[in-house]
DNA sequence: CGTAATATTGAACCGAATCAACTACCGTGG
DNA sequence: CCACGGTAGTTGATTCGGTTCAATATTACG
């Protein structure tokens, strides 16, 4: 979005923190590269997992002067800083912020059904779709012609997918063996999953 | 925020529809008065209520030039019909507009925890003290001294609340009962719950 | 006052969490 | 290269919170 001559790249390590919850919000990033999750806590212990961020993101935008969630790198992963001054002054840019805004709320809503409404089978389905990107949601292509299999990178462990899913890792697991046992995926290795058919996948989500 | 000159309202009536999701987004709207609340369905008919807006919100936003949820009128509801050319050209108003965004982020990140990580008595009680503005929220100011106590009023019927709790009715209505029972709360109306002590209900959120 | 809609309560059931054991994987160093 | 230890993931048995189904009570309203 801005020229690199003028701005600055930060990389992160997987699993690094960016920034903590309530940490004073002097910076914005958007992403380059890799990947960035948004999570809170409560004062027990429990974590959810609210947002997972991608390349042309904006991470870190806040209203109150704090962060209210922290964030952490998935995977390498690289974030432009950009300068709130810079974005104040530019109507074209703004309309940019917007645009990722709009994004983030139309996402959060999807979640927010997910959380309230899905059975565990269809969360961990959704979320398999999540990497398949033109499938699953308006407009979607239909099965490609021959074979519809795909291999998608989780590059999250199973902690981080049931945090996100608002399911515990065990449970996260039997959903994947399941899975597995009637052939809908095969599980490659941890973090690379192959939908044996997308179509099939796409079915179990709850939105059909 | 725009001059009543210019801009026109429009009511709704408890329960009205504003739009519905997938209809050409052709409107925006801000809340002038009542509550606005947004839900998405699944096919099979399973509802989330993914927000609740109020006074000064924004409604009816959105990317892809159709609505991402459905919109109904909480109460006697008025709305600004809002110029979307309007605000693509002024950069003050886009800094509103953002704003709005921002907040509707934050107050998404909250439910999203509420959803996947809370119990049903901690919703419950979350819920409640949406009503009690500038409590159980940072620099809470504690109880007051002397009375702590506060009827709020709920204006949504027990599936609304259910939807937007993601619980169903019966548990609702259950954990209303045990909370009276517990004499923490009393239902003076179906609508009107008077919190014997707010700091009690607060505790009960799961956030401390 | 009578009726329909909404809310409450009870009993049985079920899906996901919990607790516990086991297995696979990965990197390190002998 | 393989043995070792630690981490991450899987699987099983049991428990528990919330749903479901059914009946009753209450409220709103003509």
């Amino acid at each position: 979005m801005r020229s690199a001559a003028t701005t600055r790249v930060q990389s992160f390590a997987n699993h690094e923190t960016v920034f903590h919850e309530d940490d004073a919000a002097d910076r914005m990033f958007e992403v380059v590269e890799g990947s960035v999750m948004l999570f809170r806590l409560l004062a027990d212990g429990r974590r959810q997992v609210v947002d997972i961020l991608s390349a042309g993101d904006l991470v870190g935008i806040s209203l109150t002067g704090l962060y209210d969630c922290s964030a952490e790198a998935i995977g390498e992963t690289r974030l432009r800083i950009l300068d709130r001054r810079q974005i104040d002054g530019d109507a074209e840019l703004q309309l940019h912020v917007n645009r990722c805004l709009m994004s983030r709320i139309e996402t959060l809503h999807s979640h927010a059904v997910l959380l309230g409404r899905k059975s565990a089978a269809e969360r961990v389905a959704s979320f398999l779709m999540r990497f398949v990107p033109g499938r699953g949601v308006v407009g979607c292509a239909g099965p490609a012609e021959g074979d519809d299999s795909r291999v998608v990178v989780l590059r999250m462990t199973r902690q981080e997918i049931a945090d996100y899913l608002g399911l515990t890792i065990e449970t996260v697991s039997r959903v994947l063996s399941d899975m597995k046992r009637r052939g809908v995926i095969s599980i490659e290795k941890n973090d690379h999953i192959r939908l044996a058919s997308i179509c099939r996948v796409c079915k179990l989500t709850g939105i059909h």
